[in-house]
DNA sequence: TAGAAGTATGGGAACGTTCCCTTGAGATAG
DNA sequence: CTATCTCAAGGGAACGTTCCCATACTTCTA
């Protein structure tokens, strides 16, 4: 164990006040003393005991990251961030799994928690053990108006793709959506959809939307089977994940259609895989490291009781890559 | 905050070593008043302060999990093997980034160390902070003897593949590694090619051997075309990762060359993407999440002081998918 | 029936830190 | 020269828990 503020005392001379009030920054200390006192501590490397200060109630600089599913490759990207925002404020870090684990683990001193895609049951809760709480949530609604969160935007990257198809001169846009209860942010997608359809012009047919099941390559298949057996198919389908457009690939292989030039395929989430699929996958990314580090950032003010500010939103950005036909420069070109 | 055995003393009547006794399980208490104890304990959502308990040297069932990038998928699965078992042993755990990080943070009382693919500087010390300590690492050396440690296996993946390579007939097996410093398991690789070429029969020929510089699709490109350009190519390319493979299929695909009729490419890691490259790749697949599991395991014997176990290795599996072509059978059929 | 043995309970100290109050010495002013 | 002020430094208490020892009471044995 490390060295304790009473030895650095008796091995200085001087009171445990006198070297806690050295350690402590320019309090009243002589200059002579500081020094004496410093040098010992850094000779020794001292560090103080974050559980001391805990039973004191100073201070402890922890922040507890709350994600229910550490193997999220999103939530790996976004702890990234958070880690390093909380090393650049001297905070430190402390991932918990639930929210049963986090209380028993409030004792530790926590200041405040971050929390990754919570169960929509936490929407409602403000903070989390009555500690300065700031979350990640797939998209903004009335209900989290209390709290402190950050967004994902889903919407808006949904809104981005329609776009996009729009200009690429698709009009008949197949959309595969996600059927997952509890998981506001899919609908969120499903929304973003539905306005960016009427926002465009478009008007929202119930047979271009498939329902898929899981979040597997299978389901997108069979979403993909759906929409393109139809008389009149799609002439692009926004998969809700990547991993549907994948299976949205395999639909139109089987079915004999090229990609892009039968049918445009499309993603969200821009995962590692999705430029190694054949075309290139054009999707959405949202960038989870900066997201993370904002989180951060917002926590460190809000702890500090400074007034949130307002900055520029993250938002997620198009990727464009080789899965969508620009129809109308064909028909141009034609 | 968390209701305090003081509170519950003067909320029973009674004094707060009885409390501790009665909560603290079966020791010298009265029936009756353990059942009033716990059962006001229960009311109140009684939670020990860990810090306090760190203080006074008692157990805090606090665990240290080590990890310079929180980024890394394989880290994510780990560290989603390790949180199981420590729920199920009811240990908390604490992600630390750092060293640093976990010099400053052993004052909370972590009770143990499990560290994710240290620096190899790291090896040689076979406990962190004096703490006992469990290294995931990428392959077993003599440098780690003194310690726990838990391995990839990564020589065993490499025979693995190219026993397999063999089978199907190769022998002359291109090897694309990676000259990365500091990092032994990529060495131990590069000795797993070498060890099972010998063990195979097959000579060692430097030509058959690129060197990467980054861990990239690029790379493996470039690793790729200065094997595939030489006047007696090699029939098979085992990259020492998959993003290296990818970028062998762009080179073969740019020399007219077909996977894995022409040529056959193979991987190391299994990533998601693997199976939606074209074809699918064959490549070894490292189980992170059991690697957790068991690493976390061995910690707590370790913690309790209980001698080490000798249990069935977990070792990397071969995923055999579509870019290996079966020269054997090919030359049988002919 | 006295003393020993055993059992239930209470009380104090300790862990390392911070905060508050006190002490003492030197400087300044009247 | 004394009273007041300033400033450096020391000392004690508190945080919540655990451990150890003390105390009171019961039960057993000779």
């Amino acid at each position: 164990m490390s060295i304790t503020i009473l030895e650095i005392a008796s091995l200085t001379g001087v009171s445990k006040s006198t070297v806690h009030r050295a350690l402590s920054g320019s309090d009243r200390v002589s200059e002579d003393i500081r020094r004496l006192v410093l040098d010992c501590a850094e000779r020794h490397q001292y560090r103080p005991n974050i559980s001391a200060r805990v039973l004191v109630g100073a201070r402890t600089y922890l922040v507890a990251v709350l994600c229910s599913d550490f193997g999220n490759i999103h939530f790996a990207h976004f702890l990234r961030g958070v880690s390093k925002t909380a090393r650049d404020s001297r905070y430190h870090l402390l991932t918990v799994n639930s929210l049963e684990e986090l209380k028993n683990l409030t004792p530790l001193g926590m200041e405040g928690v971050i929390s990754f895609y919570g169960d929509a049951a936490y929407h409602n809760e403000p903070q989390f053990e009555g500690l300065p709480t700031v979350k990640l949530i797939k998209e903004e609604s009335p209900v989290c108006e209390g709290g402190d969160y950050i967004s994902g935007r889903l919407s808006y990257g949904a809104g981005l793709m329609m776009r996009y198809l729009f200009e690429q001169g698709h009009r008949r846009i197949g959309h595969i959506t996600l059927d997952q209860p509890g998981d506001r942010g899919i609908n969120m997608k499903f929304t973003g959809y539905r306005n960016a359809l009427r926002s465009i012009g478009l008007e929202y047919d119930p047979e271009l939307v498939a329902h898929a099941e899981f979040y597997l390559e299978e389901s997108g298949y069979e979403g993909a089977m759906k929409l393109l057996r139809q008389k009149n198919p799609p002439t692009a389908i926004f998969a809700l994940a990547d991993i549907l457009a994948a299976g949205c690939y395999r639909a139109a292989q089987e079915l004999g259609l090229r990609v892009p030039e039968d049918i445009s395929i499309c993603g969200y989430d821009d995962k590692e895989y999705s430029s190694f699929l054949r075309p290139p996958l054009t999707t959405i990314s949202t960038p989870y490291n900066e997201l993370g580090q904002r989180a951060m950032e917002m926590l460190v003010r809000r702890i500090d009781k400074l007034p949130p500010v307002t900055e520029e939103p993250i938002l997620p950005e198009l990727v464009i890559r080789n899965s969508v036909y620009n129809i109308a420069a064909a028909n141009n070109g034609r």
